[in-house]
DNA sequence: TTCTTCACTCGACCGACGGTCTACATTATA
DNA sequence: TATAATGTAGACCGTCGGTCGAGTGAAGAA
């Protein structure tokens, strides 16, 4: 149908043009008109398509979300890889930089778009984390982890990383977050009772540490 | 001097108003006006004491969060208590219900709120975070703890705790916030390398667990 | 006592915002 | 060609955060 289609085509206008202008001035710093302009439409079009500014937001941190969980799925369902493998292939299924609009993803760093952040935030750890623990449970069965509680240090991993890893938030210096990455690493290894330096080594190689 | 008593008691009354304000309506849903309204005065009065409604927020984080900084500091301060006890205390001085305008606190929990609680989780990280560092080191120092990122770890455990703990953000059922406690507890053993129960189980006892 | 000063107060006013409404254009169906 | 459904347009509205210039009244100077 050419007409539901046209529709798409042009919410998902919107949706670009909005994330991309959320990401640069602000989400409260963005008007409507602002992204009428961009996307060059009319105020009704624009109510035609979503009821309120706020659903364009909730709308773009879907898509992103999305494209999170069916990476992150899909990293988790290889099943020649080890659980270790597949916890740090999830993880960097998080890192969308290319997938996504660079500018919304920018944004979400700003300190001046704290509904932005936590929107995502818990949206990301709410569809992640589960199928973090998921891993994490067929490694217990394995022998090869040891935790007494994977889903709720899944959650408390993701919530620190996606916080304090946040540039915008804490203001750190470069040196301060290599070392807060590196903690993480170390911290998960704890989580997850993995004695050995095989998530660590393999870890740091991974990002880069 | 008579005038300047007269400024912080009307700027103090314009800080109480607003702080319950916020919490009850939401920070964004809080118009200057409903603070003109609750305070009994005309906005040229208001824009005389602050420069706009952000600093109005600002101030009122930094007022709750200097309360907390003084009792963890007062709680690190104690030389006979054990590290143990004094990590546990500092972390208790968080929660400040009572000397606090409680529907500010409840207010932070709620979803629309996330500029007032993202403001202060970062300023609560950034003060609390140096000073439970500093008694995990002189626990390090005495042999009761063992941890290879003091700071870091400290850090990370304020952000998740204040983040998953938060009512709003998350929704979750009541014995899954169990959980989650239960987890941190774990967790923060595992950051100070406290092999025994000691941590555990004082700490569950304290949140009464 | 009278004058001057200035911290403090007031509220009318402003531009811009998010959102509504109704009229109109275009297309698919008949 | 007539009819409905789907989109589009932009004037319009109430309200918001913030500005501004005109007061007010008490304290110190003369």
């Amino acid at each position: 149908m050419k007409v539901s289609k046209e529709y798409h085509e042009r919410r998902n206008e919107i949706l670009d043009a909005a994330g991309r202008l959320f990401g640069v001035k602000g989400y409260s710093k963005c008007t409507v008109n602002d992204i009428l302009g961009a996307v060059g439409i009319a105020k009704g079009t624009f109510y035609y398509y979503f009821k309120s500014k706020e659903e364009v937001l909730d709308a773009i941190i879907d898509r992103v979300t999305e494209i999170v969980v069916v990476r992150a799925k899909e990293a988790a369902s290889h099943p020649e890889l080890s659980p270790v493998m597949k916890v740090l292939n999830i993880i960097l299924s998080m890192r969308v930089k290319n997938e996504v609009d660079n500018d919304f993803m920018e944004g979400l760093h700003k300190p001046e778009n704290a509904l932005m952040h936590q929107k995502s935030l818990s949206l990301m750890v709410t569809r992640v984390a589960p199928i973090l623990a998921k891993v994490v449970d067929e490694g217990i069965s394995q022998g090869i982890f040891k935790s007494d509680f994977p889903a709720q240090y899944m959650r408390i991993f993701l919530t620190a990383s996606i916080t304090l890893l946040d540039d915008g938030i804490f203001q750190v210096k470069p040196e301060e977050q290599q070392m807060t990455l590196r903690a993480l690493v170390a911290l998960l290894e704890k989580m997850l009772g993995v004695e050995d330096e095989a998530l660590c080594s393999v870890g740091n190689q991974y990002w880069g540490v």
